[in-house]
DNA sequence: CGATGACTTGACTGCTGTCAACGTGCGTGG
DNA sequence: CCACGCACGTTGACAGCAGTCAAGTCATCG
C-alpha cells in the first residue's frame, strides 16, 4: 500500500514533520508528554508517502505490526462477511489512531481503505510498547485512547440499537461536525469524503434512505447538500433531531419517535 | 448462570481466593504472568462481599477509581438517556473486566447493576497502572484486554446495524453459549440472568419481539425455553440463523434476509 | 389468595428496505 | 468537442419486519 505511484514530486523530506511540529499533537498520542520524550516517540514513528484514494492501508487478516495515525485525509475501516458483504465500522479523520482492535489477536480484524489522498504515521507497536514501559505518561495516554475508543463504540451501539433513521443521520452529521471543530475546521461546512452508500452501511441504513433524509433535512431548512458538500444551516435543530448528545459529548434533548425505541422498562 | 441462589452463609473468608487459586485465572487479567508477579497483582486486589441482585456496582458519573472483575454471578451495564430511558450496553460474566470505558474521562459513562448475587474483585486502577510499569507483561495483557473489548464492540455494531431480529437473538444466544463454554459450563443449557426486556433493550428489539422469537425458535425445534432456562437443541442450526460467526469467533455461514441488509456495494 | 411483575400472544400500523427508473457529473476515447 | 460509459445519487412505488397497543397468562411472594 505505501508505495503505489510516486506521483508528482512529493519529496519524503517534506512529509517528515516531527510530532512536535504536527498540528495534530493535541489530538494524537503525545498529549501530556514532555519535549524530550516526544522526540523519543517521534523517533519510532515512520511517515510513509501519501496513500491514494481507494488504496488499502491494511486488509483483513494482515498481521498486526503497527498502529496508524491519520495525518491528513480520511479512511474507512470495514469488515466483510462470508458472502463478501462489506460492513463499514468507522471513518477516521486526522489525529485519530487506527488498528487498536488488532492488538489482542495479532491480526487486523478490519480493513482500512483511504477515502481520499491520505497520509499516515506508522507506529510500530512493539517499539511503542517498549517506550511505554519507560514513559508511564505515554502508557497512560495509550490506555486513555483505547478507553475512549470503547466509549465511542458504546455510543455507536446506542445509535444503531435505538435510534430511528433520521436520528442516526443527524447524530452522524453532528458527530462529524464536532470532530471537525476539534481539528480547527468549520463546524458548519464540510465535505464528505465517503459515499452515501458508505454512510448508509455505517449507520445500518439503506443508501436510498440516506439520500431521502438528506433531501428531507434540506427541505426542512436544516442543511444544504450539494453532492459531497454539506452546509449545516440549523445545527441546533439538527441536534434536536439527533435526539442526543450535541456538542462534544454532552447529553441533550429527548425524542418521541414511534419505532426503534423499545426500551422503556426497569 | 453458575449460582442462582447462593445466599446461605457466604463468609468473607471463603471469598478471599487469591488470583492464583481463582478458576478464572485463564480469563481474567493474569494470563502470562509469573507466580511472584501474580502475588503482587493479587496484593492490590480487593474482594468485597457479594453484591445482591439489583444493587449497583457503580452508577453513571461515579468517579473512576477501580476496574472490576466479575468472580461469580453477572451484571448488566447500561446508560440512561435524558428522559430516563435505559440502554443496556452489555452483560458481564465471571472473568470479565468492567469499567474500561471509564479510564479516559475519569468517570463511569455507564452504570453496572447486579443481575443476581454477584461477587467482584476490585482493582484500584492507579495501583494497577503502577504495577504495569514494573511488569511489562501485565501492561501488555491490559492492552490486549482493551483491544479485545474494542473488537467485541465492533462485532456488536455489526449485529445491531445489519442484522434482523431473528439473527440478533440467535447471535446473542450463540455468543452467550460460547462464553459459557469458555467458563467450563454447558454450551447447550444455561439460565438467563437477565429479563426479556433487558435482552430486547440490548439487542435493539422490543421485548415482545424477543418473546415471540423465543417462541418461534422453540416451535422450530432450535431450542427449549422455560422462563429463564434455555436449552439449545440444535446449536448448529441456530448458528445458521445467526447468520455469522458461530464457535468462539470464527466467521460462518451466509444470510439472505430481506430487510436489514443495506450494504451491497463497493 | 390477591397483588405485582414478568412474560406471552394477537391485532394493527408504519418506518424503512427493496426494486426500479431516472438524473448527474466525470473521465475516456474517438 | 461530443458521445459514451460508469459510478454515484435521487426519487417513486410497494411491501414486510418489527414496533406499539392491549389483553391475557403465569410465577412468585407477602
Amino acid at each position: 500500500m505505501p508505495t503505489r505511484k510516486l506521483e508528482k514530486v512529493v519529496s519524503l523530506k517534506d512529509i517528515r514533520v516531527a510530532c512536535r511540529e504536527c498540528s495534530l499533537i493535541e489530538i494524537c498520542l503525545p498529549v501530556g508528554i514532555g519535549q524530550s520524550d516526544l522526540d523519543r516517540l517521534d523517533s519510532i514513528i515512520d511517515r510513509k508517502r501519501p496513500l491514494p484514494r481507494g488504496d488499502h492501508l491494511f486488509r483483513i487478516g494482515d498481521p498486526f505490526q503497527c498502529l496508524y495515525a491519520v495525518r491528513s485525509g480520511s479512511l474507512k475501516t470495514y469488515a466483510t462477511s462470508e458472502d463478501g458483504q462489506e460492513q463499514v465500522m468507522g471513518f477516521h479523520l486526522p489525529g485519530e489512531l487506527i488498528g487498536l482492535d488488532a492488538i489482542a489477536e495479532g491480526d487486523h480484524p478490519l480493513a482500512a481503505k483511504a477515502l481520499e489522498t491520505t497520509s499516515i504515521c506508522e507506529i510500530p507497536f512493539h517499539d511503542l510498547e517498549s517506550l511505554g514501559t519507560q514513559l508511564p505518561s505515554l502508557q497512560h495516554q495509550l490506555l486513555r485512547i483505547m478507553s475512549k475508543e470503547i466509549r465511542d463504540d458504546e455510543h455507536n451501539m446506542v445509535i444503531l440499537g435505538q435510534k430511528s433513521a433520521e436520528e442516526r443521520l443527524a447524530s452522524f452529521l453532528i458527530s462529524l461536525s464536532n470532530r471537525f471543530i476539534r481539528r480547527g475546521f468549520s463546524a458548519h461546512q464540510f465535505n464528505l469524503s465517503m459515499s452515501r452508500s458508505d454512510i448508509g452501511n455505517y449507520l445500518g441504513l439503506a443508501l436510498e434512505t440516506v439520500s431521502r433524509l438528506f433531501t428531507r433535512f434540506q427541505n426542512e431548512g436544516l442543511l444544504r447538500v450539494d453532492r459531497k458538500h454539506i452546509e449545516l444551516i440549523d445545527r441546533e435543530r439538527l441536534c434536536v433531531f439527533s435526539g442526543a448528545r450535541c456538542s462534544h459529548g454532552t447529553p441533550k434533548q429527548h425524542s418521541q419517535h414511534s419505532q426503534h425505541r423499545p426500551s422503556k422498562d426497569q
